[in-house]
DNA sequence: CTACATTATATCGTATACGACATATTTAAC
DNA sequence: GTTAAATATGTCGTATACGATATAATGTAG
């Protein structure tokens, strides 16, 4: 009986989860981030949307939205707070004025050569070995794209 | 000259990160759980704090953390809201009073029979394979023991 | 060419997560 | 045995994230 009631709710036991893990490891990640990421006086969602500036230089609000998988109005604080820091210029499209327009600043530029040494930093301590990483890597991009 | 730049910042390219995808994969887990969470009225972390309670009926404060690899501030507000909707009952250990006990109600435990259907209704759109999801797990609870 | 749908952002309210710091017990040192 | 270190929680302030909803600009149907 008991027996019977651990087999029925087998798939409800923590360590049976693969989100769990997945929701943990991401916490854990951006525990990592943050005291190196302070340096430069970034969030880590900062950092990554300065990624796509230091990239692009010039991008939609939409195609942010969309290169980081996040929602327009998580990007709209966050954006305001990087304009303040001097990092971006936010302009309208004239083309089509419901559009946003973020433009890199010079000084969001110069920042990168701060940023330039915390990947090293970040994948260092080898929590998975290289093969290991790649590995990892390419079903979470194949995650990403698939439509669930 | 372009390209020795590109090389510099290679490191700095949003795909090329490992961390990213990581995080834009865990929201997009928690976006996938809410609205079927929704209807137990729990949302994400009150779901998996509820998974150890189903499993261990009766926890301290720092088991709990532990095992949902949290900090204790990030449960202090949760656990009263799951008190309050009256899924478990928190408590002082006599032993030793710094701890905190969180004891399992029977409307909790109820609760379960409910939430049972959860984990098909995540699983079911094959977002990897049987054989991708195992590795991915391994990789996962590999990077959690990770001292790093 | 006007009413309605669509698109791109913004606002608001709720629920995390965390670090820094404070508090309450318990343990340990001498 | 008192004082100091360690442990377990709690408070506070900041920064996400999101859904629901609102608003403004553009597209489109008839």
């Amino acid at each position: 009986m008991e027996n019977n009631e651990n087999l029925k709710f087998e798939s409800l036991y923590l360590k049976n989860q693969v989100c769990f893990p997945t929701y943990a490891v991401a916490n854990k990640i951006l525990r990592r981030y943050q005291p190196l990421l302070k340096e430069l006086d970034l969030t880590y969602t900062q950092y990554i949307t300065m990624m796509v500036m230091w990239e692009k230089r010039k991008v939609n609000e939409k195609d942010l939205v969309e290169a980081l998988y996040l929602k327009a109005n998580t990007l709209t604080e966050l954006l305001k707070k990087l304009k303040k820091k001097g990092y971006i210029d936010i302009e309208k499209d004239k083309e089509d004025k419901r559009n946003i327009v973020i433009v890199l600043t010079d000084k969001g530029l110069a920042l990168r050569e701060k940023a330039v040494n915390i990947p090293s930093c970040i994948y260092q301590d080898h929590w998975l070995s290289d093969e290991e990483f790649i590995l990892f890597k390419g079903l979470l991009d194949k995650m990403l794209k698939g439509n669930w």
